[in-house]
DNA sequence: TATATAGGCAACCGTTTGATTGCGCAAATA
DNA sequence: TATTTGCGCAATCAAACGGTTGCCTATATA
């Protein structure tokens, strides 16, 4: 289909939504069925189903059939794709600490 | 006013759009003004203000006036949420060494 | 076999988003 | 001083979003 190959969902897009966010807490910690997520929440089991299938699309959550229930899984993979983003941001707060060596360095240099 | 009290971004949701995190890319390297972040994209310039303005509101960048221009910052410590937030998952493909570590183990029990 | 349960799909609806256009104002330049 | 430049603000608009409702199929249970 053009849809599975197009719409090919964004995994930043999928974490702006709160709702998808908590969803993915509770996956993270363990598998579960649409409506055992939906229990958690004041949304409708229909408005859950739809974020999880957004979910899905960016491949954040794998799922597996057993009878007529699905157990969605968390996909840590995909979830990295944020974390590689963000590294080049990371060099920038880790600076504070580069600035304290700075500091402690040219007290040592004193010190000598 | 109300809207800077009530309306308070999200990050999550200021980086859900590819532009803006084009833009915070940019930033992270050194300060520029909304006409020299716009040269880098085909949208006009009013687009990228807008988005500027959506980063600004939730404090991911912040701006220095210098005359008529303005300069805008970006700000490490509000990126660093996403990375809080992050946290929880990061156990998850950490595993894999942890998973790593229990085969090398389980060897070392057997060579013993 | 009849009924209840799990869960996907489609239609619909109000709100939000991202972009454009036009405007106004202050700072720089002629 | 007149003009250009930098940039924010407001109005407008199509598209996307998040939610609800209704429906359908498949599996489990009475």
């Amino acid at each position: 289909m053009i849809a599975s190959l197009i719409m090919r969902r964004d995994v930043f897009q999928a974490i702006a939504d709160p709702t998808r966010r908590a969803i993915l807490s509770l996956l993270a910690l363990n598998a579960m069925t649409p409506n055992a997520i939906a229990e958690h929440f004041d949304s409708s089991r229909q408005a859950i189903s739809k974020h999880i299938k957004i979910l899905s699309e960016c491949q954040l959550v794998s799922q597996k059939q057993n009878g007529r229930e699905i157990y969605y899984h968390f996909n840590p993979e995909k979830m990295k794709e944020v974390d590689m983003w963000m590294e080049q941001f990371r060099v920038q707060w880790e600076s504070r600490f580069d600035q304290l060596d700075e500091i402690l360095k040219q007290q040592n240099n004193k010190q000598l």
